[in-house]
RNA sequence: GGUCCGGUAGCUCAGCUGGAUAGAGCAGCAGCCUUCUAAGCUGCGGGUCACAGGUUCGAAUCCUGUCCGGAUCGCCA
């Protein structure tokens, strides 16, 4: 690697010249600003106040030193206490040519041996996905891929809450004002169930308004509303195994679970593994007991089971209901143990939004103190909410952005744009349409994944999402014209032999130089990418290399070049964008097209 | 009130393991299609990096405090 080579030449040189060992944590090599000449540089400020002389004379002498010692360095220049090194375009090329041989260039093996096992999407079954889910999904299924790419075995997860008070209050609804399949209402199964609970809410809002009027206090009213007691003893019958509540539960959720497959499917996600809590959140208790037994929880005198973490800074947690019944903590501390039992994971990673970040806190402490070593596996994947201009979605309030609709109005402006660019010459219906998805979700994934992860991000649905600019449509518009290019030339190249000419190109001018610095910097996104669980880094890592091309394209001749060592160069460079852009993109879970 | 996260151009976001004059896109203005796809390219304008101190040769980046915004502190999930 370029680095450490030079990290090893810059020591020689020093003990060299000084007759010492230079402090090691100083020497970092970065890529050289674009408005200087060169391709790394270090900064020699921390070694000249050491040495007691000026920084342009260090740098002077350490750039000579290096030049002597390693030949791929071919100039160097100091700009005040900065020693910019310029790396021979040999070096570069045949870095090209080694990357265009590696079908995996890019991807690396540091994960190999480890198992990740990533839990996203964990969805409620009483109401349809919405954009808040999008986020969740695509972040989880990029982090596993990105993880893969880096030689993780992943394994994808989801925990459906198909169980609880707020199924029951669908059900209950249904039986009272539904009554239809989503075949008789020609409706997604899933949006027929959300649609039940918006109208439990609003009757239950009626009857409590009602009361209210009676004279009693809102909040005695909302306890004593015939609704939300029949909804209350349709989860006792529920958990008491009675047939025909069952029997309407697993109808309704049958028809949900269609509906999220369609929503997932046109997503593009999918899962190795689907949990539901209905089978799983009885699991908590027996680690609840072990844990009052050795003494890492305790009792209080109503019969309810806690831990005490106020040691630790936090609150007591209640683990177990006076009754019995277990709370959400508790189910989450028997499915972490019932994963990690299955799967050995070296981690667990949850996809959850940044309003759990207490929760899971709590979750990891409880099971350490309970004695659980494997605690530390837990790691949450904490991420920001998705906002409106108004604020946060409120599903009872209507605001919230439907996921369905979101991804068909994506593929309708993609359409509508396409066609009015006229960019439909030949192509069939079916390989339109296809094309449409592609760039319609293309532009949303993208527009969803390029930000950080941990911040929270604005969507305003009456400013349609950009296909324009920093886009995933510029990327996907890019990778097509790259294939365009690269189809072009199969006969220009049949009559030139095997490889580049490479012998004489010492000469490389800036576009060729940048894009290959960019290509060589890919393994090491895809690395941080997933080491800091960021697909948003090689969404910026894309863009910045569909850029340079962009520009590299536009201003010089690549089929038409009359150099044949130049041109085959460059189809060379624009075989490895197109390759990159396509890779990056996979990990993002967005398509390429090969025309638009 | 406690804890956590955030505040960078009109808007949306990069940059944050300290490094050179803080970057993109959108929006605005002005150019570029007889040549490899104009969903592109080029140029212009736009900044007290919330504020105040501190550490340092050097701070958007690290530390402390203040202000503002969000989340959370449920026998909800």
């Amino acid at each position: 690697m370029l680095e450490a080579k030079l990290t090893q030449t810059f020591i020689k040189a020093f003990k060299q010249l000084y007759d010492r060992q230079p402090d090691i944590k100083h020497i970092s090599f970065q890529k050289t600003r674009s408005e200087f000449e060169g391709d790394r540089t270090i900064v020699v400020f921390p070694f000249s106040k050491i040495l007691q002389q000026s920084a342009e004379e260090t740098a002077q002498q350490i750039g000579e030193a290096m030049m002597q010692l390693y030949t791929e360095i071919v100039r160097f220049n100091v700009v005040k206490g900065f020693l910019n090194l310029t790396i021979s375009g040999k070096y570069w090329v045949s870095f090209l040519q080694q990357a265009l041989s590696m079908p995996d260039f890019g991807f690396n093996q540091s994960g190999k041996g480890k198992r990740m096992v990533i839990e996203y999407s964990s969805p409620n079954t009483n109401k349809p996905l919405h954009l808040g889910h999008i986020r969740n999904n695509l972040l989880g299924w990029s982090v596993a891929a990105i993880l893969k790419a880096n030689g993780y075995e992943v394994v994808k997860v989801n925990l459906i809450n198909d169980r609880g008070i707020h199924i029951c209050k669908s059900m209950l609804a249904w039986q009272k004002w539904g009554g239809k399949s989503p075949e008789e209402t020609a409706m997604k199964g899933d949006k027929l169930v959300g649609e039940m609970y918006v109208r439990f809410d609003k009757e239950l809002k009626a009857e409590i308004a009602g009361l209210v009027q009676q004279g009693y206090s809102s909040e005695e009213a909302a306890t004593r509303a015939p609704l939300i007691i029949q909804a209350q003893e349709m989860l006792r019958l529920w958990e008491a195994g009675d047939p025909q509540t069952h029997q309407l539960w697993a109808t309704m959720n049958g028809w949900v679970y269609e509906g999220f497959n369609q929503t997932y499917a046109k997503m593009g996600v999918d899962f190795d593994k689907l949990y539901y809590e209905s089978e799983t959140y009885l699991l908590g208790k027996e680690i609840v007991e072990e844990g009052l037994k050795n003494g890492a929880l305790f009792q209080k005198t109503d019969g309810s089971i806690w831990c005490d973490l106020s040691a630790e800074g936090l609150d007591e947690k209640l683990l177990l209901r006076a009754d019995g019944t277990s709370v959400y903590m508790t189910q989450d501390l028997g499915t972490a143990k019932l994963r990690m039992s299955e799967y050995q994971a070296d981690k667990m990673i949850y996809v959850v939004g940044n309003e759990q970040n207490y929760h899971f806190e709590v979750l990891s402490r409880i099971l350490k103190k309970i004695g659980y070593q494997w605690a530390d596996t837990i790691e949450h994947l904490s991420y920001g909410m998705v906002e409106l201009p108004e604020g946060k979605m409120k599903s009872r309030e209507g605001t919230v952005v439907d996921a369905d609709e979101l991804m068909d109005e994506m593929i309708l402006t993609a359409k509508e744009m396409t066609t009015e660019l006229g960019k439909l010459d030949n192509l069939t219906e079916e390989e339109a349409d296809k094309l449409f998805t592609t760039i319609g979700l293309g532009a949303l994934k993208y527009f969803i994944l390029k930000v950080d992860p941990r911040k929270n991000m604005l969507f305003n649905p009456d400013e349609s999402i950009d296909f324009n600019g920093n886009t995933g449509p510029f990327i996907q518009y890019t990778h097509a014209r790259i294939r365009s290019l690269l189809r072009k030339a199969t006969h220009v190249e049949e009559d030139q032999l095997p490889g580049t000419d490479i012998t004489n190109t010492e000469f490389l001018p800036d576009k060729e130089r940048n894009l290959i610095r960019l290509v060589y910097s890919f393994p090491q996104w895809v690395q941080q990418a997933a080491e800091s669980r960021s697909p948003a880094l090689i969404a910026n890592y894309m863009y910045e290399l569909a850029k340079e091309f962009n520009q590299f394209y536009q201003s010089v001749p690549i089929l038409r070049e009359e150099n044949i060592s130049l041109r085959l160069l460059r189809l060379d460079i624009s075989r490895i964008v197109a390759s990159i852009l396509k890779k990056s993109a996979e990990l993002l879970g967005i398509e390429m097209p090969e025309q638009m």
